[in-house]
DNA sequence: AATATCAGGTCCGAAAACGGCGAGTATGAG
DNA sequence: CTCATACTCGCCGTTTTCGGACCTGATATT
């Protein structure tokens, strides 16, 4: 029983990253020493030449260097139908935006559910490309990341200073 | 926030038991000391004229004198959609005769749950009306009883009995 | 006043435990 | 060889337990 999950390996700005595939489609983008890693990665196969993997990295890159503000991959996480839903929310917010996990829950449909769409927020496996960083607490604490709060911190700092910046040119 | 759930006891040759009612139909058949008793049992009210109980009384009665084969009474058991399918079929088979478990599993709907069927069938709040003594292992073992293996056990001998007396007869 | 801190309360899904099973093996006795 | 018993292991809905990336209101602090 293999586990026909690749993996590829990349450095960022904030540490490195591992990338999973399966079917073809993202499903994990991981920083390194995050929490909640599968326990099964040590499994699975390295391959540096998936186009998904090509392309990931690639816009990565760019939306690092402030050049992109939102993603085109094929993803394919896999979770509870619940986590599946607040993901799909997290992934409507938009660049340089916030909401607060309350916020978060009642636009997955599961309005009240603030701690428990705060658990699966925890467990998004597709860091920056599900922007679970643009969810904060309802006082405006960043209140937690699976990565470390630095680099939560780290990343809306980013956005904060794009948007500014094409505020600035506009 | 009253329970609106009233109660009747009666003897029988296996023992006390006690009858509950919601809305003029029962919901509760039990055998003293049982398993599975609801815990706010002792909140609700005594009645001994309420119609259900009295037609339920007779017809216990001439159950266990041999003279009577099926129930006549309105039922109002609650429980999940999984228990209720599963006490309808316990419901259909016949007096005197037998199935097992992964047999009424799959009268049921849900081919393969035998073991989760087991399970609804231990919940069974209407004892001998929805005849979940009939329901035995797939090796003709009784394997469990929530008023306990005896009673189940005497209950199948009486039926036994009364099926051999038709036969005879007929 | 305005912010910071704190505890209390609850709330909700996820994960693990729990049976009224059953089929497949393994043994050992007749 | 045959049957009975014992044991293991997958099954599956329910129940229970658990653990927080919360939130609100009350005190303390400036």
């Amino acid at each position: 029983m293999k586990s026909s999950i690749l993996v590829h390996r990349m450095s960022s700005p904030l540490g490195n990253m591992l990338l999973a595939a399966a079917g073809g489609a993202l499903c994990g983008i991981y920083f390194s020493g995050q929490k909640h890693l599968p326990e099964d990665l040590p499994t699975w196969r390295e391959d540096d030449r998936l186009p998904a993997f090509v392309a990931a990295r690639a816009q990565l890159a760019e939306y690092f260097s402030g050049a992109r503000t939102q993603f085109d991959l094929p993803l394919a996480p896999s979770g509870t139908a619940f986590q599946r839903a607040v993901w799909n929310a997290i992934a409507a917010v938009p660049f340089g935006a916030t909401i607060s996990y309350a916020e978060l829950a009642a636009r997955a449909g599961h309005a009240g559910s603030a701690r428990a769409a705060g658990a699966a927020t925890g467990r998004n496996p597709l860091s920056i490309v599900v922007p679970c960083h643009r969810i904060i607490g309802a006082d405006g604490s960043l209140t937690g990341y699976a990565g470390g709060i630095e680099r939560k911190s780290a990343l809306l700092a980013l956005e904060r200073a794009s948007s500014a910046f094409e505020l600035r040119a506009a």
